[in-house]
DNA sequence: ATCACTGTAATATCTAGATATTACAGTGAG
DNA sequence: CTCACTGTAATATCTAGATATTACAGTGAT
């Protein structure tokens, strides 16, 4: 579990580490029961200060994705995959619809777009969208 | 040319205010030579302060868009449109890219993407993409 | 010349985000 | 018990962004 930390593009990053640790999870690259790094391993591993980290962990808590044994660290929630894969998907649509928007409000037309998304979709995986 | 602001995505407001202005000349809104609204009116229509206005447009000044026309105010430049045209479709085109990346990370098949974009289409236009 | 408008700039103040540092209580292994 | 690890928290400091306020020089119309 580490985390890309991008620090020039305006997002907090205690918000990066919340929403890559969730991806995480919904990924099944951290499983149900299972201890996320400590504060300090993951400050050490994303060159972040370890208050920062600690304030993502306290968010992920109160959202119940993440729950404490005391003494020993987090771990991820019984329900805590279900909700960050919903969390995922709505993330992803609400970014899409976002930037359609902005592009529609600018005359790009559905051909464009849907040119775009092939074209980067063909950039990205090496492989034609069928 | 009214800008809407969103304080609350992490954007600068400055930023947020050149990439409108850009938007507008890409647009057609703003044509060659007209004048831009002044700092003072484009601060009080976006409930913005002038120092902020202020420095939008001198970000605008650098990058060739707008021209000043001392006494008078701020023109849009001879080569804007094409400039800011170019500028748009690469913006739009950078953050599908970041966003497809993203999903593509996440095991998010081709397949759920178009679908994405089809239905996130039709709900904005209210007309089915061909 | 006067007046109302331009952009520009300096100042001080406020906030959120992030940092560095230190400290403390709970836990499990030895 | 001791030690090394957990999370948590308080403190002070730094920065970018934004604000409020004041000021100044250039311009055009009257």
């Amino acid at each position: 579990m580490i985390c890309q930390i991008d620090t020039n593009n305006g997002i907090p990053i205690y918000e990066q580490i919340s929403r890559q640790v969730k991806f995480a999870i919904a990924n099944g690259s951290l499983l149900v029961g299972e201890h996320v790094p400590s504060v300090r391993e993951m400050a050490s591993s994303a060159a972040v200060n370890v208050n920062t980290v600690a304030r993502a962990y306290r968010d992920l808590q109160t959202q119940g994705v993440l729950v404490s044994i005391r003494g020993t660290g987090l771990a991820v929630a019984m329900d805590a995959p279900e909700k960050c894969g919903r969390e995922r998907l709505e993330m992803i649509r609400e970014r899409l619809r976002y930037i359609m928007r902005e592009a529609i409000q600018n005359g790009v037309t559905s051909e464009e777009i849907h040119s775009l998304v092939r074209s980067e979709w063909d950039a990205l995986t090496g492989e034609p969208p069928p």
